[in-house]
RNA sequence: GCGCCGCUAGCUCAAUUGGCAGAGCAACUGACUCUUAAUCAGUAGGUUGGAGGUUCGAUUCCUCCGCGGCGCACCA
């Protein structure tokens, strides 16, 4: 363990302490960020501008009786350089006692050197947090993904690219309300605890209200809430918030996760198709500055119109026959064909997802709108006009990547609550993750809601394709893992020995 | 959940068929007044993820456990 240097630095707060100098004070008065003083460089330093900067130390080069060092702050890096004949012996003998991580500001004057690197040459020093633990080596970086993952605090510290991707990510969720607002949706907040959930097809954590108790639900989409407040006479709503399901972890799945759900008034599926096709546009201009967005070895044009596929067409055109036209056993046969293994009891809308989750979405690369699922898949979506076997609903896919899901919404009551029943018979059966009847919501609608088009985007999905990550834990920044053992009594045991340990001369 | 792989110093990685556990960076001591992966000389740092087992001897072989990664299953 780094037990030597922990407490050799923590031996040097005490120190620091003792000779009255407060290695945590509460603030600097900073003049630029490094980006700011780079920008302004050349007239600050031809002026000889004394500037304040503040950041962590993260790289010193001793020399003798000079040394140069790097801080970083939230603009970049910058070199300073320190002599001790400008700083006096004391400052500068404090200088080189700092340790790499401590967090510094520092006053002086910008000057090129003689390589060419903007450099501010220090004439005051002071520590702004000791730095106990070592940060991770600078050459290297951290590579170990279970540490980088536990540890963010220490990768952001150490890879310069994690912290361009959670940017990428705060400024496609900025372009997306722009792009709302300008729009006229407003922005709301629905609970996310909640007696009964619903929406999506998943099981859901359950946690207590002690005070009520009562069971509630996490909820696993705002849907439902949603479209109450469209009930309600809100013609353009949307959230951006975190859905919870309960279950299995993978590249492209985290039990929370962001998603962005838009509710729209007197739209139909088609429209939302446009909205969205547009949406990504922007973003994918404001993020790379182009319509085009490189992932893996694909180069995904957002451009609109974005193609239109069929779900049930090209699952037939694979199986050579109309799948429309099939019972489950019959889909149960053509599944079989195309190599596909079905769960068993599955219904044939369940089958048909099954095939083209495997055979077809896989191989979606170009941003698509998958479209006119089977009714059984969709009990909150509208019936497709002309085709009543078909829902009116689509699925965008990039890179084989589901990112979305919307359709034509339900608003009929009867035929809701029709479905609802439904679910709740598929539940009956057995299938834990059917949708759960909800009598306010049937309720709502019988106040009349009018045609409205929704749409639900997966926020951590279109991050990683907009930031070439390939799997969903790079986009968030304390991803779920198992809970770390054996933190704490490292920890206290180390205080312990701290404590007791002045006779025993440890090492 | 099941299968495969991994876990060695603070970080990144080595270690022949089972035979004294090493290097670079970081740290510590010293030299050096424009360096930048600074350089040079030296020093210290390990319960090899944990617990058992086999063996004269285990980082290495076996069993169990923990954590992670990948694949499979379900979803946005």
């Amino acid at each position: 363990m780094s037990r030597r240097i922990i407490e050799r630095r923590r031996e040097k707060v005490a120190a620091l302490r003792a000779r009255g100098i407060e290695p945590y004070p509460h603030g600097y008065g900073v003049t630029h960020r490094t980006d700011a003083l780079r920008a302004d460089f050349e007239d600050l330093a031809a002026r000889e501008s004394v500037v304040r900067v503040a950041g962590r130390l993260v790289a010193q080069r001793g020399h003798g009786k000079a040394s140069f060092g790097h801080i970083e702050d939230g603009g970049g890096r910058i070199q300073v350089y320190c002599r001790e004949d400008g700083l006096g012996a004391d400052a500068y003998a404090f200088f080189l006692d700092l340790d790499l991580g401590d967090f510094v500001g520092l006053e002086g004057v910008p000057f090129v050197t003689r390589t060419g690197e903007m450099t501010v040459r220090a004439s005051r020093i002071e520590l702004l947090a000791k730095s106990v633990r070592p940060i991770p080596e600078k050459w290297h970086g951290l590579k170990d993904v279970e540490t980088r993952y536990r540890q963010r605090y220490a990768d952001l510290i150490a890879n310069p690219e994690v912290r361009r991707v959670f940017v990428a990510r705060a400024r496609l969720v900025s372009s997306l309300r722009r792009f709302l607002d300008a729009r006229g949706f407003i922005e709301v907040e629905t609970p996310i605890l909640q007696p009964i959930y619903g929406g999506a097809f998943a099981r859901p954590f359950t946690t207590r209200h002690e005070a009520l108790d009562t069971d509630l639900y996490l909820r696993i989409s705002d849907e439902l809430y949603l479209k109450r407040v469209i009930v309600g006479g809100f013609e353009r709503v949307y959230e951006i918030g975190k859905d919870f399901r309960n279950e299995g972890m993978d590249r492209s799945h985290n039990p929370e996760f962001t998603q962005l759900e838009l509710y729209q008034a007197y739209a139909d599926y088609g429209d939302m198709m446009r909205l969205f096709e547009e949406m990504m546009a922007e973003a994918a201009r404001e993020l790379t500055g182009g319509l085009t967005v490189r992932y893996a070895e694909h180069e995904l044009d957002f451009s609109p119109p974005w193609p239109r596929l069929s779900f049930t067409g090209e699952i037939s055109r694979l199986a050579g026959e109309d799948v429309l036209d099939l019972d489950a056993e019959g889909c149960r046969r053509a599944a079989a064909r195309l190599g596909v293994e079905t769960t068993p009891g599955a219904g044939a809308g369940r089958i048909l997802d099954e095939i083209f989750s495997e055979k077809i979405q896989p191989g979606l690369i170009r941003p698509t709108f998958v479209v006119d699922h089977p009714r059984e898949l969709s009990p909150l979506a509208k019936v497709k006009r002309g085709d009543a076997r078909l829902v009116e609903r689509f699925e965008p896919v990039m890179a084989g990547l589901e990112v979305g899901n919307a359709f034509s919404e339900q608003n009929d009551p009867e035929e809701q609550a029709r479905q609802f029943e439904r679910q709740q018979e598929l539940r009956r059966a057995g299938d834990l993750e059917a949708q759960v009847m909800d009598r306010d919501y049937i309720r709502a609608l019988e106040y009349g809601m009018p045609p409205t088009g929704g749409l639900g985007v997966g926020i951590d999905r279109v991050t990683m394709i907009l930031t070439d990550s390939r799997t969903i834990r790079d986009v968030i920044l304390f991803p779920h893992l198992r809970p770390e053992e054996g933190l704490e009594d490292p920890d206290a045991e180390e205080d312990e020995e701290q404590s007791d340990d002045e006779g025993k001369g440890k090492g």
